[in-house]
RNA sequence: GUGGCUUUAGCUCAGGCGGUAGAGCGCCAGGUUGUGGUCCUGGAUGUCACGGGUUCAAGUCCCGUAAGCCACCCCA
């Protein structure tokens, strides 16, 4: 039995990486254009990190992190979401220290021990922005918009934003007491999740699909009234920013973030057509984050996306993304004619044309097939006789016209350009 | 973590009640001794996921393992 790539690790194989490039560099066009800066954390980071900020009890620290002992005996953990390690690295750096505001994006590997499933991996990938310094809720609306602008430029079908009001710690908390008590009260017709959930953490009762939990949950109080005066006018300011900007969006009550540190206004854009897990990307406010781990109070705001998620909906639309530019076969038939190749190939490509060859250099025929296999738009023949007369054969692979050419790239780039 | 399904050629899949494997596509060659993409003809390729068991005989039945998928759970 040959080696098997580990559980829930997935290869991205050609032409596949041509797509990853083209989103990869969509998002970091579209971040560009809303001033954010790349920041680039390690895979590894102290296993404490992510038990404070994304919280002891929820299922990604407390049964899905890959976390081992290193050889100089740190806990250290493989990172399962990206925001924790970036104000790490922003309070490790006294980043803060450098300007008030700061738009960061980071694009990379994040690491969840979990049962596999299409569009959920061990090993997936995620882009993700980050919003510091700001308490305005132009900034969420920002980091809204700029997510819908990234969807739009890839041409996501079926897109759909939810947002939620989460309130303040306080209120929050006021709010699960509250539900609580009334799990409590219904806990005989609830669901054994639901009833396990009351004690661990109510508010993602809130999320329960079976049809014998909806009576009790439907008539649960709603985190909306709960919040306190400030928070609602943040709120409202928010939708009405989202409005001007002519972004869709619903309100969910019953939505609510599975990492702990959300505060406020949380988002999520799904899509139809992912089947059972729809969430394309999620976010909201953290405004309490980075006090928790030991920095000044800073207001932040952030979002993270699902990139195979992204990629699966994309599907066929961007399968085949063509390599750019000019595709050039080489054919060289005649040993006479290696030299001329060598020179040719290398004057070409530093023109930019793709340049392939048979380097095996097979018959003419088998050449041409190869050409044709790559999608060559233009064959430059080097065999015996054209050598000797001082010329080249170049093809146009689409008209199947044929013109003997000089041996110098110039000539050949004047005939492709015309 | 729970329940269910799947795994046969590079890819997509067929193989009624057990008798050691097929198709299409792709690949290679020839038709065209130096011209591809169309067409025609021919060819190669499988430890039937892995390990056990039942049997004279297992791709086919049983058990285990692994990987993948679906619904939960959870999350992006």
């Amino acid at each position: 039995m040959a080696i098997q790539g580990v559980k829930g690790m997935q290869d991205i194989l050609p032409p596949e990486g041509r797509v990853w490039r083209a989103v990869e560099q969509a998002a970091a066009e579209i971040f560009e254009a809303f001033g954010y800066d790349e920041i680039r954390t390690p895979i590894l980071e102290h296993t404490d990190l992510f038990a404070r900020s994304i919280g002891g009890e929820t299922d990604i620290v407390s049964k899905e992190m890959y976390t081992f002992e290193d050889k100089g005996g740190r806990s250290v953990t493989m990172r399962p979401e990206g925001t924790a390690a970036v104000v790490r690295s922003f309070l490790d750096h006294k980043l803060y220290g450098r300007q008030n505001v700061h738009r960061l994006f980071y694009m990379g590997p994040m690491f969840r021990y979990e049962r596999m499933q299409k569009g959920r991996l061990r090993q997936f990938h995620q882009i993700g922005g980050e919003l510091y310094g700001l308490a305005s809720p132009l900034a969420d609306a920002e980091i809204v918009a700029l997510q819908h602008a990234f969807f739009k430029r890839l041409g996501v079908p079926g897109l759909a934003l939810e947002i939620n009001n989460l309130g303040s710690v306080e209120s929050r908390g006021r709010y699960a007491a509250a539900l609580q008590a009334h799990l409590r009260a219904h806990a005989d017709v609830l669901c054994a999740d639901c009833v396990r959930r009351t004690d661990t953490n109510p508010l993602r009762a809130l999320d329960c699909k079976v049809p014998a939990c909806q009576p009790v949950l439907g008539g649960a109080p709603s985190i909306i009234d709960f919040a306190d005066a400030e928070s609602e006018r943040h709120f409202a300011t928010f939708r009405e920013r989202l409005d001007a900007l002519g972004i869709a969006h619903e309100v969910n009550a019953q939505m609510v973030r599975g990492l702990d540190y959300y505060t406020g206004v949380v988002f999520e854009f799904t899509s139809t057509g992912l089947g059972a897990k729809n969430t394309l990307s999620a976010g909201g406010r953290y405004d309490n984050l980075v006090t928790e781990l030991g920095g000044p109070a800073t207001p932040a705001v952030g979002f993270a996306c699902g990139v195979e998620r992204l990629l699966l909906l994309l599907g066929e639309m961007v399968h085949d993304i063509p390599p750019r530019g000019t595709r050039l076969f080489l054919a060289v038939l005649s040993p006479a004619a290696e030299k001329v190749a060598a020179r040719l190939s290398g004057a070409l490509r530093e023109a930019g044309i793709r340049v392939e060859e048979d380097l095996g250099r097979a018959g003419l025929k088998s050449q041409m097939k190869a050409a044709n296999r790559v999608g060559a738009d233009w064959v430059v023949l080097l065999g015996e006789d054209e050598v000797a007369r001082g010329e080249a054969g170049l093809k146009n692979m689409t008209t199947g016209e044929q013109v003997a050419v000089g041996l110098e790239a110039e000539a050949m780039l004047a005939r492709i350009r015309s």
